[in-house]
DNA sequence: TATACGTGGTC
DNA sequence: TGACCAAGTAT
């Protein structure tokens, strides 16, 4: 692999191994009909990868087909409701990448379609280097290099880099792009993030079933499982909180959206204090809370947090001073730690949204 | 360049 | 149990 000739043999094995090989996803249009002429619908392309960044196949396949049942067509998607896309995406997190979405399906029905260039495509809301890219590729077949957290692992031991991400990035581009034909772009890019997620894995990477075995510098070294390094990480503080949870006579809970943007943005949630070392008690209303036992815990992408979940049923008259009582609310359209702080309160509390005895 | 931004699965 | 990790983007 130092050369340009060995660097250009990496393509055909590659797609080799995708043609016998490759998964069969909701998203994809798989070789055998790619060949017989069938193009990849640009919106379930776009979709299926913003639903991809950092989240599991397993975890998309789910929502993928909810979302394409309830909104067929970009032009579909563009109509809805904001909440009813963001209730939708619930449990799915990074929640900018639904907000991004409403936008990006609004742009591309005001545009008259997808752009089907790198540059079109990156203008738009939410879309980055790798969705642009990966777009580009598979929806339109241009030879654009996809590279994420896959390709990125592949070709840091197929060229043996020992620098660490993510310093190592703009250097694993380049090499990247030395790889991506000018055939097949969409096809080569699937097969290297299939690689990375099937053989060429974080841990215990499979190399003797490695179809690129005898490119890779790092399985000539035997250093592939070491690879790529990586600075370390700052540890996580552990912040607090208390949620409150109010449950008005007719049953209907207290919530509030939560602004825009930051943590959670745009979702709805119980009112709560602020989070963080020793926060200051903020009930929403005056009324008995009853504080239950145990804490909450769960844990987001830089800190841990600890709820304190406070509980009150409430009068039809209540007045709150934060959030609004939502009559026939689905906890299922909470984000994963509201949802938490729900189950716990309806552990202590059967039926918490039904009527109160005597209401 | 560094940080904020979710969640669920794995070892 | 807990740290790591996954088909990243915006600022």
């Amino acid at each position: 692999m130092r050369d340009g000739i060995e660097s250009a043999a990496v393509a055909p094995a590659l797609l080799r191994w995708y043609d016998s090989a490759a998964r069969v996803l909701p998203w994809r249009v798989g070789p055998a009909e790619r060949a017989a002429g069938e193009i990849p619908d640009p919106y379930r392309v776009w979709l299926s990868e913003v639903m991809l960044q950092q989240t599991t196949v397993a975890t998309v396949k789910g929502y993928f087909h909810r979302f394409t049942t309830r909104w067929p067509d970009v032009q579909a998607l563009a109509a809805a409701a904001d909440a009813e896309v963001m209730g939708e995406w619930a449990g799915l997190g990074y929640y900018a990448r639904a907000r991004n979405l409403i936008a990006c399906a609004r742009a591309v029905v005001a545009q008259g379609g997808f752009p089907d260039t790198l540059e079109g495509l990156r203008a738009l809301p939410g879309i980055g280097a790798y969705t642009a890219a990966s777009v580009a590729a598979i929806a339109f077949d241009r030879a654009e290099t996809v590279v994420d957290g896959n390709v990125e692992r592949v070709v840091a031991r197929l060229f043996a880099v020992t620098e660490p991400l993510p310093r190592a990035k703009p250097g694993l581009a380049k090499l990247a792009a030395r790889l991506t034909p000018r055939e097949r772009p969409g096809d080569f890019a699937q097969a290297m993030m299939d690689l990375g997620a099937t053989i060429c894995t974080p841990r215990n990477p499979r190399c003797a079933d490695c179809p690129l075995e005898g490119f890779c510098a790092a399985a000539h070294q035997g250093i592939a499982a070491d690879l790529p390094m990586k600075t370390a990480k700052a540890p996580k503080p552990t912040r607090r909180g208390y949620a409150y949870v109010a449950i008005r006579a007719d049953g209907a809970p207290l919530l509030e959206t939560r602004p825009p943007k930051g943590l959670l943005g745009g979702m709805p949630g119980w009112p709560g204090s602020d989070w963080g070392e020793d926060p200051a008690p903020q009930p929403p209303l005056t009324a008995e809370w009853t504080e239950l036992p145990g804490v909450v815990k769960h844990t987001f992408t830089h800190f841990h947090l600890e709820l304190t979940v406070l509980m009150a049923h409430v009068p039809l008259g209540a007045n709150p001073q934060r959030g609004d009582f939502r009559p026939g609310f689905d906890p299922g359209d909470l984000p994963t730690v509201m949802r938490k702080v729900h189950d716990h309160a309806s552990a202590a509390s059967s039926d918490l949204f039904g009527p109160r005895p005597g209401a």
